[in-house]
DNA sequence: TACTATTGCGTCAAATATACGCACAAAACC
DNA sequence: GGTTTTGTGCGTATATTTGACGCAATAGTA
């Protein structure tokens, strides 16, 4: 059977190649039209979604195989990822039994057996990534075990899979934490954009409305933007000016802080 | 040869009993004399210090696993212990070559082939726990592979083997900026202790010394804490007042924040 | 009793956060 | 073409938080 040959090749090629015991999971956000958004696979032949997630070569770090798995995913590189929490739960992966995942993803015949190894006898420990990611630039692509991948609204996503909505609930609260003493949005954003557009990210992340000219004030203060032409406007308005991130100055409030320890 | 054979059962417990490619790293610190200090264990018959670690069962949780290993290892329990991060590159574990990490041990001999098995083939990914205890009350216990267990001034911690020091460094960073948000000090210091040590305490973690009125003030404002009694005092001055930690409070502003999603 | 080290509680100014006024530009409306 | 509408840029006034410091009270010691 062509499915089963793949299968227990790909199976192969991880026991091979791959830790065992460890998988990565994805929580990417992207910002649309003033909605936070975050990119789910939904799981071949099922209404069940789940994170994209990955795992870890051999002979790889840990943080390249969360590049990979990202930009496997989004197409993107070079982006805005972080590690947030790492999931060790004994039932993290027997939200449904493996039989019945299996079953719900039309695997059941094809994977008879397959999965018996030692190898895969346990559930694996899942370090947690979150990355920011321009919602334009990005080619959603799902994987082999899924046939769909898309962006959902943070405020819809369904119940998922495993402990997947736990993770992104983490992902947030530690993106939202670190507004407060980081900038953010290098990568939520295109190149340049407006103090408005800016504004909309941060409300849209902190779940709150923000005054106009105060946030004006906050920001312009962190010294991170760089003021560039004006920008001929679309609705009955006044042309607004365009920002662009200074990159050294956002790195540096990136990598503040160091300490004295041995 | 009795080693060996020890040695030998060890390994096969782990195999058995324990997840390949995960293990855990603590940074436990303790609060003594105005000093932070970390718990560190000095390899058997060598001058190397590391950070005590463990394993996880394949029918134990993560967090489990962790406090677990501090019960091992301070005999403490219910302890403040929290994940900073997880670390998994590829050459986190050949600061030394196993050859002669084993050398150092004095365990070249004993362990000849016994690491072969492909269980031991690759790195591992460590995730990293801090801890906060109170120093009086713990009993370092080194474990097997060490023969001696003890706290380090925080600024005196030597070079330590694999990524250790660089874990000690997250593990304090992470600490700090807790303490921006979030109350800290219920299992650092004693049941009952006075505003001064509390802040010589924050002054310790922060490395920096604090207005004493104004950190009154602030503590206070977080109203977390029990004023109880006055204590007789040793040297020539005014009896301070004791005070103690309100549970429940200090327990709500540790979980605090909550999050509509999904 | 005078002296000293430490403590509890206050004030005051600077910095920061928050609320809101208002004029201007550009498109839309009549 | 004047008026309205909408979003923008830049102010000012007011609360709140943060940080620096004064001072009297207490309990030992000389």
């Amino acid at each position: 059977m062509e499915l089963r040959g793949k299968l227990q090749e790909i199976l192969r090629d991880i026991e091979e190649n791959y830790l065992p015991s460890v998988s990565l999971d994805l929580v990417v956000f992207g910002f649309h039209e003033s909605q936070l958004k975050v990119l789910l696979l939904r799981f071949k032949d099922s209404n069940d979604w789940i994170l994209p997630g990955g795992r870890v070569r051999k002979d790889e770090n840990l943080d390249e195989a969360a590049y990979r798995s990202l930009r496997e995913r989004t197409g993107l590189d070079r982006l805005f990822l972080q590690q947030f929490h790492t999931f060790g739960n004994v039932n993290r992966m027997t939200y449904f039994s493996r039989e019945e995942t299996l079953e719900r993803m039309g695997l059941a015949e094809a994977a008879a057996g397959l999965w018996d190894s030692t190898y895969w006898a346990n559930r694996d420990i899942s370090v947690g990534y979150y990355a920011l990611v321009d919602f334009t630039g990005t080619v959603p692509t799902p994987d082999f075990m899924a046939d769909e991948c898309r962006w959902w609204d943070i405020a819809e996503v369904p119940h998922l899979l495993f402990d997947h909505n736990e993770m992104i609930r983490l992902a947030l609260r530690t993106l939202r934490r670190q507004l407060s003493y980081q900038p953010v949005g290098y990568n939520l954003l295109p190149e340049t954009f407006t103090m408005t557009e800016l504004q909309s990210l941060y409300e849209t992340i902190l779940g709150r409305s923000l005054d106009r000219r105060n946030f004006y004030k906050q920001i312009l203060h962190y010294d991170v933007l760089e003021r560039l032409g004006k920008r001929p406007t679309i609705p009955a308005s006044k042309a607004p000016y365009l920002y662009r991130f200074r990159k050294e100055r956002y790195e540096q409030l990136l990598n503040d802080e160091d300490l004295s320890v041995g």
